[in-house]
DNA sequence: TCATACTGTAATAAAATATGTTACAAATGT
DNA sequence: ACATTTGTAACATATTTTATTACAGTATGA
């Protein structure tokens, strides 16, 4: 669910990494995104999942980074949010009985795994705190 | 429209470098992927239109290669058929008043600019020959 | 020259996915 | 108590992808 995860994500983070000792709420979040406060507050829930923000309930409350954001890097944000990247796949069964239709999604796959590899290793040179210091 | 351009592409050349010299139908195609017919036949229109392949209209019509499968990489089918990659953008037009939504979606660009060139150089490694090799 | 087997393409339909909205219970500060 | 905020479910809408139907045009060969 949320195709553009991701760009979200990042852009929470980025916020939350603005005001580190605010809790922003997820309307104020929404109003830079210009995106509805539940979509925002869905991809934090995915964010507490892997701790990296923590959320206080009730007046005044709202979502602070749990993590130095010189610690964690846009790899570690892209596997919690875009599994992976691939260039797709053939969806319905293609056919056993053709040499091609046989293997294709498998060399399909190897060669997606190598793409992943490379994105990876330049994800993970990027530390949150660098991202966001480019605002 | 389409969005598993790039594995449909790939499946259409790889039969057609395994019987370089026969014209092969959008019908027998088809039936390797397991797709309709007609989409097998705008993919085609594609790459006819990247002159990577040529059809032959009427009876026993059908496609073969126009070019020799060792002179192709998968950069030049990528890039006939999944422009770019990207992990998403914010769509909504973000807030321009705030410093983050103003240039979010410039420092995403720039990410994932980076992203495709490393992309790029790998798939530029890899002719159809080469993948058509490991059926 | 006619039946057949193809391509090319438009128009439309169906399915899948992504995004947005409403609603409301539960929590918390003042 | 009251206002404000999270958390979440249920539902609605929009967008994108994939599939289907239909048919005109073209080549082949009996």
């Amino acid at each position: 669910m949320i195709s553009g995860k991701f760009a979200i994500t990042i852009h929470i983070l980025t916020l939350l990494t603005k005001f580190p000792n605010d809790y922003l709420s997820s309307e104020f979040i929404a109003g830079s995104i210009n995106l509805n406060p539940v979509l925002v507050r869905k991809e934090i829930a995915n964010l507490k999942a892997h701790h990296i923000v923590e959320s206080k309930e009730g007046k005044n409350g709202g979502t602070k980074l749990a993590v130095d954001s010189t610690k964690i890097t846009l790899k570690e944000i892209f596997e919690m949010t875009f599994e992976t990247i691939n260039l797709g796949y053939a969806k319905n069964q293609p056919n056993p009985d053709c040499p091609v239709g046989k293997k294709i999604n498998q060399n399909l796959s190897a060669l997606y795994a190598d793409m992943n590899q490379k994105v990876s290793l330049q994800l993970d040179g990027i530390s949150l705190e660098d991202f966001s210091n480019q605002f």
